[in-house]
DNA sequence: ATGCCTACCTGGGAGC
DNA sequence: TGCTCCCAGGTAGGCA
């Protein structure tokens, strides 16, 4: 399931593999893969034709590639991809023959080619113009733009953002809109438009390093300790970033078709029955959101009341 | 506005 | 063997 650190690979391997590479064509094989880009798959061809990427971005899940303007002072554009659940962006080369879910392909003027590889369709492509974002200061990582694609228009700073970094002013203003919510902790993580780039493995991983329960009330949290989730849910995908992500079966990898290696280091998520890592107690599944969250029932107890608690002071 | 729920989609695995 | 059901989950959109 790409989160912020399975993107943030993809992202690299694009800026090594497509910038600077004219783009000569785009076959789209499921016109469900581009279904938000106005104009359907004949469009976005039409429009890409020529285009060169000048710039790999990303902000939380989403992923784009800036591309050089037209002559004549055309809005800025770029080719915006979301991975969804089980999206791949690959190189021929990393691809092999075409794989069973191949839904696009991006014909290279060089001959190379990249390829949108979705099992579950949950990912998409489209053609989007770039807009200056609403919070200042740059728009995502890999570049110094100070624009985002509309879609991503809504989308809140990431949990590596240097603005929301740790003594920063970025990082006060997002641990007290934390707090000012009237949810639970793990509902909070995982809203793109509060914080963005943690999906359900990282919520998970975060909230057990820390030692929170997923219902936690978000008001019933010191800033102290709003702080420490934070920094908890930033070193987990530090690290997940170093291992080139996390992996089930071959649903995410590089560009380069290479597995991430986080899923050796998991404490939490999949593991329920085995032993928790620092206290042995059995790890728990238990419902959530219509998903499922992972604890250790002793280091990350349940909070007594309701998450509609007030705050703490 | 905020919080919360559901639909969307596919293939692998469990259960019968 | 083959069928049915369940599960994974990011996001938009709709509800109260």
């Amino acid at each position: 399931m790409p989160e912020l650190p399975e993107v943030e690979t993809v992202r690299r391997g694009l800026e090594t593999f497509a910038v600077g590479r004219e783009i000569a064509d785009v076959v789209v094989l499921r016109d469900r893969a581009v279904r938000r880009h106005e104009g359907g798959a004949a469009d976005l061809a039409l429009r890409l034709r020529g285009a060169v990427p000048v710039a790999a971005v990303r902000r939380g899940k989403y992923l784009w590639l800036v591309l050089r303007p037209a002559a004549g002072g055309e809005p800025a554009r770029a080719l915006l991809v979301h991975l969804g659940m089980s999206g791949q962006v690959l190189t021929r080369a990393g691809a092999g023959d075409a794989p069973a879910h191949l839904r696009a392909r991006l014909l290279l003027a060089d001959g190379g080619e990249l390829w949108f590889v979705d099992q579950r369709t949950f990912g998409h492509l489209l053609l989007t113009p770039l807009v200056p974002t609403t919070d200042g200061g740059p728009g995502g990582h890999g570049s110094d733009l100070r624009l985002v694609p509309t879609p991503v228009a809504h989308i809140a700073r990431d949990v590596l953002d240097p603005l929301v970094a740790p003594g920063t002013p970025g990082r006060a203003g997002l641990v007290d809109r934390v707090r000012g919510r009237r949810t639970g902790l793990k509902r909070a993580l995982l809203d793109q438009a509060l914080v963005s780039g943690i999906g359900n493995i990282y919520a998970d991983e975060g909230l057990w390093r820390c030692r929170e329960h997923y219902e936690r009330a978000t008001a019933s949290l010191s800033r102290a300790r709003v702080t420490r989730v934070l920094d908890a849910v930033a070193e987990v995908m530090t690290e997940a970033l170093a291992a080139g992500g996390t992996s089930f079966d071959a649903l995410y990898v590089d560009v380069n078709g290479a597995s991430g290696r986080y899923d050796r280091s998991l404490a939490v998520y999949g593991q329920a029955g085995r032993p928790c890592r620092r206290c042995g107690t059995p790890v728990v599944r238990e419902p959530f959101m219509n998903r499922s969250s992972f604890r250790c029932p002793r280091c990350q107890r349940r909070p007594r009341g309701d998450v509609r608690v007030g705050p703490a002071g």
